[in-house]
DNA sequence: GCAGGACG
DNA sequence: CGTCCTGCA
């Protein structure tokens, strides 16, 4: 996924707190899979699937978003969550890819579950996640009865997130991929959402990057930094082979752009190649004006319905996510909000 | 993913 | 107390 940078990259580690009062754009697509792979149903007998409501619907993502959005909105954090729209075309290859990796991981997972094999099923089904246009939807919904700006992006959501941010919409861009720099995404955070959560036995702790400082401590500009990803490998072209993060910065500061690169190597230039710049130097954009990028109050009685009346969510769970949002002086009563009333 | 309980 | 396990809908 996306393009590795990390050897370019000096990471500093950060924390939630360091982002009170902060905009930050969430690349929610990403967030949303990884909900649909840990929420699920690791019971002996369970398919291992995402978590489901009696009536078969996955909820999952809709648990994953709820507590994620509350933790963040009683920090102080002001979140965005931006969704994926239509991938460029140029991605269709990888999108096809990785269609057929699921497709093949769903027939292995369905054989599993007939021979009555749970650990094995319960490992491929986390290959077999769907995030459905509908699931989508009704993230939005959710998060916009909780007040949250969420919206779709043009195309990639990180990309729709890089551009805000460089606008000076956003103050930084939560997301895992390493792309969101290529868009010109002045500061990155990666682990954000999981700041403090444990894997492997280890904290795993936030990291800001900074676009600026990669530039400055690889002597690169924005171009190079983009034809050098773009010879590693990235979602819209396999890069050149034989190059990759190591050789390929020392050959893009030696000769400046790929075509050049591929010249004195004597390798075949990437196919489309420009277009492939122009995705990420003017990646196509939805326009958000700032008074969208506003948390608003809490809609309660909109929240208990969607989630306790019509996905059976426990009253205790809503309970707690009102109690952060109200702690977070989100919740209007009585024409007062909460944060004057305790 | 997180909360909460069991366990040691 | 930290770590492991389970339920969540």
């Amino acid at each position: 996924m996306g393009c590795n940078l990390r050897d370019l990259a000096n990471a500093e580690d950060t924390t939630m707190d360091a982002m009170k009062g902060k905009k930050v754009g969430i690349d929610s697509f990403l967030l949303a899979f990884q909900f649909l792979t840990t929420i699920r149903d690791r019971s002996p007998t369970g398919d291992g699937g995402p978590l489901r409501a009696d009536n078969g619907k996955v909820v999952a993502h809709l648990m994953g978003f709820l507590s994620r959005a509350s933790l963040l909105l009683s920090k102080g954090v002001k979140p965005v969550f931006i969704f994926d729209g239509k991938h460029p075309e140029l991605k269709k290859d990888e999108m096809d890819a990785r269609r057929e990796r699921r497709e093949q991981a769903e027939a292995d997972w369905k054989a599993a579950l007939a021979v009555g094999d749970f650990a094995t099923a319960h490992k491929l089904a986390q290959r077999c996640v769907k995030y459905t246009p509908e699931m989508v939807e009704e993230s939005i919904e959710m998060l916009t009865l909780m007040g949250i700006p969420a919206f779709r992006a043009e195309a990639e959501g990180e990309a729709q997130a890089a551009v805000m941010a460089a606008k000076g919409q956003l103050d930084a861009v939560a997301t895992q991929d390493w792309d969101a720099l290529l868009y010109g995404a002045p500061t990155v955070i990666r682990n954000f959402t999981s700041d403090g959560s444990k894997r492997m036995g280890r904290i795993v702790r936030a990291q800001r990057i900074e676009l600026e400082q990669i530039l400055a401590d690889n002597e690169l500009s924005r171009d190079q930094l983009i034809d050098l990803a773009i010879m590693i490998g990235t979602d819209f072209h396999p890069g050149i082979k034989g190059i990759g993060p190591k050789t390929g910065l020392k050959l893009i500061k030696e000769h400046d752009t790929i075509e050049a690169v591929c010249a004195a190597k004597g390798k075949e230039i990437p196919e489309r190649l420009d277009e492939i710049r122009e995705i990420f130097r003017d990646h196509p954009v939805v326009e958000v004006s700032d008074e969208q990028l506003e948390q608003g109050q809490v809609d309660v009685d909109g929240l208990k319905k969607f989630l306790v009346e019509d996905r059976q969510f426990s009253q205790k769970r809503f309970d707690n996510a009102m109690d952060l949002l109200e702690d977070a002086g989100l919740v209007r009563t009585g024409g007062q909000t909460s944060l004057f009333s305790f």
